[in-house]
DNA sequence: ATCCTCGACGTAAGCGTTTGCGCAGAAGAC
DNA sequence: GTCTTCTGCGCAAACGCTTACGTCGAGGAT
């Protein structure tokens, strides 16, 4: 910078405050400095900028698992939509209950970033208080976290819409595949889609039969075995309603598998609107992701500016998206 | 961090050399020092300490889509591998080419990180060269840059071993649906894949007919394109070996479409073994995405330390996954 | 007892910016 | 023409650390 500002015949805190935009100097000087800058390809230290200003430009996003569908969407929403901010994204990933604890005992964003994302992680009291203890911001992207800005979906009604789903087509002995988290920690999205499960079935004047109602890690495998589980049934069901679409995937490989043939003899409906969803015709309960990731990158900018003045929760509507995969239920055989 | 050596009643340079692990201080001072660290719960501002040290603890991990199967991937095992040494990671998307144009004009990493990581992306030479005039080290992950250290696979033998497989199988009229890339540059991946498939044919004495290669935008929409098209030959292949597994998923749909039983009448072949090509069951050549993203994170901390001694260039194998999607020719009607 | 060595620590000079304050000189009011 | 008000700019003090160099005292060698 000292280097520019020789060159331009001025000083360094002019040339400072024309790179930075800052009033205090005339638009000639402002533009001459700016094109020697473009020159000698110069350009101001973050580092060291940020320590002099005292903010710092940065946001972090914590997440589970970066490769995985669902968040990795969300992310992609979320580094869009700060795209064209000034703020850069720090990224970390705290698969395991150790990283997370490690994640939280080290604080690794400390002093680094004006605020966190965390993308549906879910942390215990502690956690969140030392979060707090950090003292920027913090949003959730999928899922809610106290008072904290967050932005998700209402996960009873997306259960609800996919289980009124199968009983307008019919259906009466419906079952629902669940999710468990892998971690001690529980997620929030499975009790509630259960219960969206369980409303629509009330409201159709239908009581939930325990034994169809199955718990399965989350994942294909874990769709795959709860269908096994649920095929194996002295009374099984006509329709299943799958915690996600991926679950939704595993459930129809055992289907295809054991020659049972979807819709006619099975459907099966999802929840997500997974990007394979269409490729496999699976009906599903859409949810737009990427654009909560949007919408939780707009939150953090807007916290970071004027330290949250909206009102700061949003929840993105869902649609039933229908497909191959659900009918009516098989003939009785009555 | 006045405070605190205000408290333990030392200089502030102590201080920082306690904390940094630096020699210079008694085992016992430094322990003092720590514990009341810990208690202040105060972290030295990594800014701050970037500033004054000059080297900045950081790489920026450039990728063309956040969101999508292989990129995440790959991103994930970089995660993974640096998630125990001190650098952090800075994310940056380019997904369209105006993006990717105005990275390389702004480079916003600039001066703020020890080392850039490109995931499988492609650059012109001029970008090349304002890339080298950042003056850090460069890594290449899921493909090759010049000089600059790289991982990837062997994209000829993969389209090799898939091809291969299938004129093992006994077929003859073996096609590929191969993918241009939606940007104006090219990735090598096409090519490559494309001359394995042609080797292979060559090996086994055959020539390729060029009605049997068609080229479809990379996605499962243009897999299933692709398929279309093949099936309206008047002497459709028997089999198609597809550039992905992505473009195999949308051929296999239209296959389902279209009624034609597979492997019976068509066989398809995929490369990369998706997360989800076990759920279609999808014959494929399996290579490890996040294997390569963590060679990739073992590399640029190599470089990043001793301004890279090693021989920086990694190609990981691949092996074919025989699955449900393969098998031998329908009989010829001869 | 004297000199040297060495380890533990303090002093202070940066690192590359931003920004409050002060100071000229030009423009406007009278 | 003088007096005020801006405007454009320079000076220098932070910002929160690291680190070369200097100091001081304890211990070992002689």
């Amino acid at each position: 910078m000292a280097d520019v500002a020789e060159r331009a015949g001025v000083s360094i805190a002019t040339v400072s405050r024309a790179l930075s935009g800052a009033p205090g100097v005339s638009e000639a000087t402002r533009a001459r400095i700016r094109s020697l800058a473009q020159d000698l390809s110069y350009t101001v230290s973050p580092d060291a900028a940020r320590l002099a200003r005292g903010s710092n430009g940065r946001v972090a996003v914590v997440t589970p698992d970066v490769a995985h569908w669902f968040y990795a969407s969300m992310l992609d929403g979320i580094v869009t939509a700060l795209h064209d901010s000034d703020l850069d994204v720090l990224l970390y990933e705290v698969q395991e209950e150790r990283e997370r604890r490690r994640f939280f005992d080290e604080l690794p964003a400390r002093r680094q970033v004006d605020a966190l994302v965390l993308i549906a992680l879910p942390i215990s009291a502690d956690e969140h208080r030392r979060l707090d203890l950090m003292g920027v911001p913090v949003v959730m992207a999928g899922g809610t976290l106290g008072e904290h800005p967050h932005v998700r979906i209402d996960d009873v009604a997306a259960g609800r819409q996919a289980t009124a789903h199968l009983l307008a087509a019919g259906h009466e002995r419906v079952a629902m595949i669940n999710a468990t988290g892998h971690w001690t920690l529980e997620y929030a999205a499975p009790s509630e889609r259960l219960r969206g499960f369980t409303e629509a079935l009330h409201d159709a004047g239908l009581e939930v039969d325990a034994d169809l109602v199955v718990h399965q890690r989350w994942g294909s495998t874990g769709g795959a075995e709860g269908m096994s589980r649920l095929l194996s049934l002295t009374r099984p069901p006509t329709a299943v309603v799958a915690f996600s679409d991926e679950m939704a995937f595993g459930a129809l490989r055992t289907l295809r598998r054991a020659a049972v043939p979807v819709p006619r003899a099975m459907s099966v409906v999802g929840i997500d609107d997974h990007a394979l969803a269409d490729v496999l015709d699976l009906t599903t309960v859409h949810q737009a992701v990427d654009e909560q990731g949007r919408e939780a990158g707009r939150l953090v900018q807007q916290v970071v500016q004027d330290g949250g003045a909206r009102s700061p929760y949003v929840t993105l509507p869902t649609q039933l998206v229908v497909r191959g995969t659900t009918g009516p239920p098989p003939r009785r055989l009555a």
